[in-house]
DNA sequence: GGGATATTGTTTCGGCCATAACAATCTCCC
DNA sequence: GGGAGATTGTTATGGCCGAAACAATATCCC
């Protein structure tokens, strides 16, 4: 039980308790911006870890996967140097994970005619097929989340997450 | 340049796009909550990068050691399980981070006295010199990253996150 | 035209992480 | 006491990811 008699899930209560001992040191600690940073990588990393284990690894796919496959399926077929430069992620990431994704029959890729060493991947059938069964029950789980907001609330937080964005530090 | 004559990194750039085609669409299409994971998943991926590669690579060591000793550096010696408890992640992901760690002198392994299963792990002195190295230079970026946002903003920001948290679906 | 430079995709290497299976140890409870 | 079951930590195995080095190809510019 912490001070308000309430119980806290354990990353919760050192969460509070990492704050609290920051805010008895000196600059440059930042309890703020601590608990700020902390609560993000938490939340961001414990959806991820379960739409993983929810809903793509019962289907023999990874949510990484999923990701890139969307895209394809917004996109169209797509180069990889795009596919790295729309997702922030290295080209030698985008060539492991369509690697994982063509042994499994999701992508191919496809020559590009008036380049060499282009190429172009795109959804096989059975890719276009996962996409869309994984995304009605992705959706689904990704309101389950996000319900205890208000529908300002949930707008507020995606513009302030945007704000940030779009104002990246450099490098 | 978007409509609205600003250019915009790539990532943002489709994620409005994804947004705009979500909205075309019929439920469980839910370009909202679409929106917000996408928004919070970059954020915080394109963060752990950028303290990953600006702070602790240059180093030697990772941001997930960091965060791992950084705890230690809190509570002192603690259990493996514990940790694993505290961060959300699995037994091994915490066998594995410590093994790194122990090699790299930063951390040790002491037997616990009562319990022939159990370990403790524990900061060595080059351990504790590291987190306060590292813990300064995080701290500014973290203030970089978020100076963006006004006071309030932060706050406010902190505090929708921490109800999501509270609120984490079951399993 | 042709050489210097840039771009594209891949490979190698190492760290992170989960799941599953396992050995050692402890606890519970009769 | 002693055996069933739980707990702790570790070890595979496999996917994800970045950095660096590389080969193939394209582009620039004289």
């Amino acid at each position: 039980m912490n001070p308000a008699g309430q119980s806290l899930p354990p990353d919760l209560e050192y969460g509070a308790y990492a704050r609290d001992r920051l805010a008895a040191m000196p600059p440059p600690a930042d309890p703020e911006a601590f608990s700020l940073a902390y609560h993000l990588l938490q939340l961001a990393y414990l959806l991820v870890t379960d739409l993983e284990t929810r809903i793509h690894r019962p289907r023999g796919w990874t949510l990484p996967g999923f990701r890139l496959m969307f895209k394809l399926w917004l996109l169209g077929p797509t180069q990889p140097v795009r596919l790295a430069e729309i997702s922030a992620m290295s080209r030698s990431a985008v060539t492991n994970a369509v690697n994982t994704l063509e042994r499994g029959g999701l992508v191919e890729r496809l020559p590009v005619p008036g380049d060499g060493r282009a190429v172009v991947v795109a959804l096989t059938e059975a890719g276009q097929e996962a996409v869309r069964a994984a995304f009605a029950e992705q959706a689904l789980r990704e309101e389950e989340w996000f319900a205890p907001l208000g529908e300002g609330e949930r707008e507020y937080l995606t513009a302030l997450l945007t704000r940030i964005l779009r104002a990246r530090p450099a490098l």
